[in-house]
DNA sequence: CAATAAATGCAACATAGTTGCGTTTGTTTA
DNA sequence: TAAACAAACGCAACTATGTTGCATTTATTG
């Protein structure tokens, strides 16, 4: 059960190796970044062993810039972001977030503060016609967290169909 | 007290006025649209009554080019970027959801679908390094929400100061 | 080694959002 | 009511993010 598949001599990308128990992540069933991606039937390119490395080697989520910017040895954008979409698709990777089709705003009611602000209420975004909802009678629930962060908002944001689109 | 400063025959922008409630927004304290803005020491200018007159005629929340689509008299998009960024500023409009700073990805663990998913946890992202990490152990808080909508997925994203911006 | 489908690279494009700068306009005050 | 001033506007140019089409290369299978 060679594990030194992993070594991220690869392309020139530089990855600490200090958090072991990340590796886990792929490792735990005998998977290799390669088994990982040939069990989706997905081929087993530099670019991508690549990419997956750097995704077990980070604590941290990563955006394609972030990709194109830590692969030393300059690949096209385009070929990044497909390889994300795939692996998005197959269940290998997940977003760290909606992405919002850009920034909405909406009305603050008169108790709201004269300050930038995140709302104490939910968000509805529909999948039909991206039409985003203030649920302002839906709180948004507190959870604890490590004290390793210091949290100042919280976003909640549901997504589904809307009322519209439900005809 | 005449409120008629609200009606939206401005711009040539179309507002359905079915929705009476949400004039209570901003009307509930006596306050006319040009009232909000000079209680924040904003000027009342005509493109800026006509896009706060679009938020209260909607009962969902408006992006940029929403607003550009809507104004019929061709106005400059950095115009209603910049007249976005002051209301949000002084409070009178909030954002629905955080832009992000881009998708971001992180690894699925090896219980996730294969398939594209959300996960079942929450996420913390950093406002000072914008660096996004999984909250593996902090579930999504369920909430109970009208059944109008359909929910199918939910997001929490939690934000403030990293462990590492701490320092 | 040959066949095949997946992956890559390039060019071009689309959308979201920003910055600088000169001009116009709303509000205040004399 | 006219001048003064800051806020708001419009334009041009620019950055960042993400996508599409198409021709070429490469990994896998037999
Ligand atoms: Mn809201
Ligand atoms: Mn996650
Ligand atoms: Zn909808
Ligand atoms: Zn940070």
């Amino acid at each position: 059960m060679q594990q030194l598949a992993l070594t991220p001599s690869f392309l020139g990308v530089k990855i600490d190796m200090g958090e072991k128990n990340l590796y886990t992540r792929c490792m735990n069933n005998k998977k290799t970044i390669g088994d990982l991606m040939h069990a989706h039937g997905l081929k087993k390119t530099p670019i991508r062993t690549g990419m997956l490395e750097l995704f077990m080697a980070h604590d941290f989520a990563l955006s394609a810039s972030d990709i194109v910017a830590k692969m030393t040895a300059g690949h096209d954008k385009v070929t990044i972001y497909r390889a994300l979409n795939s692996f998005e698709e197959h269940g290998i990777l997940h977003r760290a977030s909606e992405d919002g089709h850009g920034i909405k705003y909406a009305m603050c009611s008169s108790h709201c503060p004269d300050e930038p602000h995140t709302d104490k209420h939910a968000h509805f975004v529909c999948d039909v016609c991206h039409q985003t909802y203030c649920l302002e009678d839906v709180e948004v629930p507190e959870v604890e967290v490590s004290n390793e962060f210091s949290v100042s908002r919280a976003n909640y944001t549901l997504c589904g169909i809307c009322k519209k689109c439900k005809n």
